[in-house]
DNA sequence: TCACTGATCGTCT
DNA sequence: GACGATCAGTGAG
């Protein structure tokens, strides 16, 4: 079992009811053999871990909520048609980015989840702010604090994770890198992924149940949106 | 809270 | 030229 995160910090109640951290957290940099093998445990395993960006201006770290495997030879995955040089990130070793653009104007973060040359990954969906919430909110805008990291495209922008960071190792030491969880394991709901056409029946995500920082139908999460 | 729609542009066929 | 792992804004119930 992975070491527990002191988390090291006073919180202040803001008036939306949000926690917000005082002092820096202490975090445990992942490594490559604590993640597992399999990109459904990997998606799994990520749920309470931390993601931090210590891209320009500040350090945010955020705790992850909510994921959604994609594994090799299903066909809603990018590497389904095989690697490209748009997807070729997802073909490297567990642990390393894969940004894509899409829709002409969001980024979206996953972290590939299986062997070299293999083709799978888990897609960050949401995470709770912890650390650096201000400079989230600058990159987000004017925004409800649980809006500001609830949904792939929102999470790469909050991050400030941009086509810069496609194929950078998380696992090691940059920028852009996951931390070990902290605080109770968190209890994990399942449900179908989000916004796809293929095998959209697959119950593929992955979220902390109870989490206010969660993106999709209020059904998919158990209903447990909690009111801010 | 939910449904609907437009914006936007890189990637792939 | 079509599609897409999305988001924000708007209106209805």
């Amino acid at each position: 079992m992975l070491a527990f995160i002191d988390m090291q910090r006073s919180r202040s109640e803001s008036p939306s009811g949000y926690l917000a951290p005082r002092r820096s957290l202490k975090l445990r940099r992942l490594r490559r053999r604590d993640l597992p093998l399999d990109a459904t445990q990997l998606a799994q395993f990520l749920i309470g871990c931390a993601i931090v960006s210590d891209l320009a201006p500040r350090r945010v770290v955020a705790r992850i909520t909510e994921t959604e495997a994609y594994l090799p030879g299903d066909a809603a995955a990018h590497s389904f048609r095989g690697q490209t040089r748009r997807n070729a990130s997802l073909f490297l070793r567990r642990g390393h980015a894969y940004v894509y653009f899409i829709y002409g104007n969001h980024y979206c973060l996953n972290v590939s989840g299986a062997d070299a040359g293999v083709g799978a990954g888990v897609l960050l969906r949401a995470a709770e702010p912890l650390e650096g919430i201000e400079c989230v909110r600058q990159r987000r805008g004017l925004v409800a604090d649980r809006d500001l990291l609830r949904g792939p495209g929102r999470l790469a922008q909050g991050l400030g994770v941009t086509l810069a960071e496609d194929g950078a190792d998380l696992t090691a030491s940059g920028p852009l890198w996951l931390a070990a969880p902290f605080g109770a394991p968190a209890k994990i709901g399942r449900s179908v992924r989000i916004g796809i056409s293929k095998e959209a029946d697959r119950p593929l995500r992955f979220f902390e149940l109870g989490s206010a920082h969660l993106s999709g139908p209020k059904i998919l999460n158990g209903g447990c949106h909690r009111p801010f």
